[in-house]
DNA sequence: ACTGATATTTAACCCCGGTTAAAAAATAAG
DNA sequence: CTTATTTTTTAACCGGGGTTAAATATCAGT
């Protein structure tokens, strides 16, 4: 059975996988908040219905079948949180909490409805690309703000959804989308980041800065 | 628990209550698509729960707080109608499937948007009034158009939602709500009824024309 | 008032997704 | 290379929502 639980757990395997490769249980444990024995449960489950490829003490990756059912909750995820942002007139750091339950229950033709209304977007609002309806997701890998060095500009391209105070905190220094961001100082001992941004100088800590993805700015790639 | 199921309970029971007072268990067991047995034992796990108060063997009522949740279950599902076809283009014979899914996932700020979306409205694609948030919900008794006798002029007010093939039906002969119908003849022998909407005549057999809640039309009222 | 039909409840079982506690395997350390 | 530690798995259990089959009430008709 495709329930709500088997669909979250191929999703949070195929954002685990992007890093670790193979997934371990404890690992699936902690992101889905349940037990190591409850996630050993499951993946003998989604072992036998072919969704995942589950060697016992040495982890876990998504099957073609898995995958794809990963992508098409992701794709549910992100257009969900566009939509909410865009045409309901919710703030970035509340839609993740309410895609997370829509994503299950919508239908495919509510899928295709936003899609549509939306203009077939290629990000959610927090600048994560949308797969594809065929299930065609492009990951490019960006450096966090906390991993430039003063002196640079960079473009905010994307920023970690999981925390909604983070989120909060980001909106309160204008921080969004697209935003340029001119990195002036590293503060070494505490890891803390003076940024311009605009006219208006701001102080970063590591949990925001490491939660703010970015881009070479096109302008400062010019001339190099 | 408030699961999805235990607010369908509620919501079935509510809509029966309508009729029958007291709700029997094999009525909610076909209502529901289940067994007598399933429902035996959600009735006894709601009767402690006080959302019900079962007799054994002599059917079920719902309580202040039963009739609170299928309010609310109710208030959702008809906003979520409503939304889906004027937001999102639905046709009303497809919002249904949808908001049954949707309904009990919907958070009190999804609620809440959409009603303000919507500018507070007060009924469903199908003319179902929509409970307030403090759950009051006024029922109207209104005749169907099979009631009706001939020479009569009506107004749909309200159409059954239960069946999706007689809502397309319904529009493929041009009945709407507010749609203005005169009754020209009934065959009494198959209960068709003929009747003529603008300057077209249609046949409507007995599952459309009991389908089709009619008020007396303002015009007709007013010269009795 | 009794009997047969019908409605309802009970009992035993299943699946799903969790839990805790104990057992077993993998890994790290001496 | 053996032991101690950590990770993972197994086993027994629970609650929720179903199922079927058997037992028990209720109701209708003579």
């Amino acid at each position: 059975m495709r329930t709500a639980a088997v669909e979250d757990y191929a999703k949070t395997i195929y954002k685990l996988q992007a890093q670790t490769d193979t997934v371990s249980t404890s690992a699936l444990a902690e992101r889905t908040g349940t037990t190591a024995a409850a996630v050993t449960k499951m993946l003998k489950h989604m072992d036998e219905m072919q969704l995942v490829a589950y060697t016992p003490y040495h982890g876990v990756r998504l099957t073609p079948m898995g995958e794809k059912i990963a992508l098409e909750v992701i794709r549910h995820h992100r257009l969900l949180e566009l939509y909410l942002a865009q045409a309901m007139g919710y703030s970035w750091d509340e839609v993740d909490a309410e895609a997370e339950k829509l994503e299950h229950v919508i239908s495919e033709e509510f899928e295709a409805r936003i899609d549509a209304l939306l203009g077939h977007p290629r990000a959610c609002p927090h600048g994560d690309p949308i797969p594809t309806p065929d299930g065609t997701l492009i990951e490019e890998h960006l450096r966090t703000l906390g991993e430039c060095s003063p002196g640079e500009t960079v473009t905010v391209a994307r920023v970690k959804d999981t925390n909604a105070a983070v989120l909060r905190a980001l909106s309160a220094r204008v921080i969004k989308l697209h935003t340029v961001v001119t990195v002036l100082d590293r503060d070494t001992i505490d890891d803390l980041l003076t940024v311009k941004i605009g006219e208006a100088e701001y102080l970063l800590g590591p949990s925001l800065a490491g939660s703010v993805f970015v881009q070479a700015h096109p302008l400062e790639s010019q001339r190099p």
